[in-house]
Parts: structure tokens; C-alpha cells; sequence
DNA sequence: ATAGTTGTTATATCATAAGTATAACAATTA
DNA sequence: TAATTGTTATACTTATGATATAACAACTAT
């Protein structure tokens, strides 16, 4: 699992990790069951502090993404809730979607996107 | 033009009011054209600073949503330009994608969603 | 048993961003 | 002339992100 961080980005170091883990589990280069690096181990690899790793992992497990196994550290343990990960995807996308209605995309330009997105991620 | 600020949320104030002017704009409740209320007045109504309601205008400014003409205030002027919207859209949608795979929605329950918020803010 | 590693928690410090508070400016309007 | 427009400047407080040590209980490996 390779990890890149942007030090100029505006985006929080701990969001960009989270979505790379994001994208990660997604493509399957992170399976359900496998370990992640320990937080001192990731937070060396990539050049930041633990405690900002530790961040990403905390929010990943609150949301459901991880569970803690205290043998195997932080592990992949997506918690499957559809009709909350539903309402949660309407919530994030309303602003985006309301964007893209005033900059003149069609509805057809957007799910073409999610098209895209979905065969660059599964 | 109604807005409604969450202060206990933890979304910055000026991100909050440029998502509700973006819904705005989509809802026509907003027109071309059309003149937004002052800084000033639209802080003396939500109960904010003048600057947080300045940075929403001029960030709404920057990316192209609003203009500003000294004889009528700031005026909805929305800057068409296909290509960077979709390419935007697509870096905006990226994580959230990543995430729904994550949670196992199917490319159809997406899409999906974006038909209703079509439906809700056209 | 000892030593090391795991996530986690607790403080503390620093830098940046958000929000507030006044004040002023040039341009426009009534 | 007086008032209002967006904008800029300065200063302050608060919240958050990131860093830095340090410690803890639970587990692993030697």
C-alpha cells in the first residue's frame, strides 16, 4: 500500500490519509481481514507525527472501516450499514451536486463520472 | 432566499453559507442576474461577523459563481466552464466514491442518488 | 521472565485558520 | 451631502491540525 501525501495541500494530512485508505480498501489492495502498518510505522514511512496517523485511524474505526485487534493491530473491518452509508452519500453529495446544477452539468455528466470513478476504483 | 446556519456543526460558518447559496443557484430561488443581499445585511441577519459572510462571497467570487458590480452589490454571474467543472467534480467525488464502494453501495444506488438530488435542486 | 510492539490516552506546545470587532477606503446611490 | 456598496487592514480570541514526550495495558517474540 503506497502513500502519498501533499505537505502543500489545504487538506488536512489525517483526510489524506483517509482517503487513500479509502481508495485503498476500494481497489482491494487492501483486503477485509489484512493489517494495516502500526501507526509509528506509517507515521515514519510517510514523514509525520504519530499521533496525526492515529487520528486517521480513529476516525476510519468510528466510521466503520477498522476494528482494532489487539494481536494484529488496526485490521480492515468494513461494517456494512446500507442505509446510513446511503444517507450519508446524499448528505456529502447535495453541496456537490448543487454545485455542478449551477455550473451546467447534466445529470448524464455527472453519472458519467461516477462511471469513470467506479471502474477506476472497483 | 432563507439560510439557516448550524453554529454546534462542524462545518466552518462560510462553508455553510456558500453550500446554501450553491442550492440556491441550482433552485433558481437564485437567478442570474439577481443581486445578493449585502455582507453586511446577510450578517446582521444570521447573526455572524460581516467577514465570515465576506469570505463566502469572495470565494463564490474566485470560483466563479458571483460577480461584483459597484452599482448593485454582489450579483449572481455564474463563469461556465464545462471542462473544469466535470474535472472538479470528478477530484470532489473521487473520496466519496472510494467510500461508498467501501460500504458496498453498487454504481446503480449511487446514480440513484444523484437522480433524486437532480429531481430536488433543478 | 524480559524486552519490544500494539493502539490508546494524557499533556504540552506551536502554527494556522475561523470568527469576531473596529475602522477606514473608494465607488456608487438616494 | 449622507448613506450604502464591497473591500482592505489590523487586532484579538478561539478552535483545529500537527508535533513532541511520556506513559499505559495488552499482546508478541525472544
Amino acid at each position: 500500500m503506497l502513500v502519498e501525501i501533499d505537505f502543500n495541500s489545504d487538506e488536512a494530512i489525517y483526510i489524506q490519509l483517509r482517503n487513500q485508505i479509502f481508495v485503498a480498501i476500494a481497489t482491494s489492495q487492501l483486503k477485509e481481514g489484512e493489517s494495516l502498518p502500526s501507526v509509528r510505522a506509517l507515521a515514519d514511512k510517510i514523514g509525520v507525527n504519530m499521533h496525526t496517523v492515529n487520528k486517521a485511524y480513529s476516525t476510519l474505526r468510528q466510521d466503520g472501516f477498522l476494528k482494532v485487534d489487539r494481536r494484529r493491530g488496526a485490521v480492515v473491518a468494513v461494517d456494512i450499514d446500507k442505509l446510513d452509508s446511503m444517507a450519508k452519500m446524499k448528505a456529502y453529495l447535495r453541496p456537490l451536486i448543487a454545485r455542478g446544477i449551477c455550473k451546467g452539468l447534466s445529470k448524464e455528466e455527472v453519472k458519467g463520472i461516477v462511471d469513470q470513478l467506479y471502474e477506476e476504483l472497483s
